[in-house]
DNA sequence: GCCAACGTTGGC
DNA sequence: GCCAACGTTGGC
């Protein structure tokens, strides 16, 4: 299983936006990136993912999974672009702020620090340990420790 | 609201 | 294929 990080400005489509739609999950449309776009047709069912605050908040606060692969956005004419859907997993306890991610010496080659623009990013084994332990949830379970 | 960073577009 | 202009993202 690979982890990943999906960046959202709450007031387009928030967290809780994200819980609503609860096991059904949600189509992650709307990103004109290729990179970005690359990233998610990698992704599998039962991908990890931190779900960001971007704009307002800047802190990691939900854990979501890949729920359907990577297949055309419904909001656009333009085959260039497609997009998974995600599902709600978990929150995170003790939201994981953009300061705390630079404040550490550990994440520091993490993409939400390197590529600040990118909203759908890559993230190492190791970087999400770290994460969900600074957030208070377990890093297989997703319960609260 | 500003602006730096950076991706994309389009003229040549 | 270069690069200037432009648009967007996202931290501050």
């Amino acid at each position: 299983m690979r982890y990943w990080l999906f960046k959202s400005e709450p007031f387009k489509w928030s967290w809780d936006h994200q819980k609503a739609k609860g096991d059904a999950g949600e189509e992650w449309d709307g990103i004109r990136n290729y990179q970005a776009r690359n990233f998610m047709r990698e992704m599998k069912i039962g991908d990890r993912a931190f779900f960001y605050h971007s704009n307002e908040g800047l802190e990691i606060v939900g854990v979501v999974e890949v729920s359907a692969l990577s297949a055309p956005d419904s909001t656009t004419d333009d085959e260039r672009w497609d997009c998974v859907h995600v599902r709600a997993l978990a929150d995170v306890p003790k939201p994981v702020t953009l300061k705390d991610v630079k404040a550490t010496v550990s994440l520091s080659d993490m993409s939400l620090v390197t590529s600040m623009r990118l909203s759908v990013q890559p993230v190492k084994d190791k970087e999400w340990a770290i994460v969900c332990e600074m957030g208070g949830i377990d890093p297989v379970t997703l319960k609260p420790v």
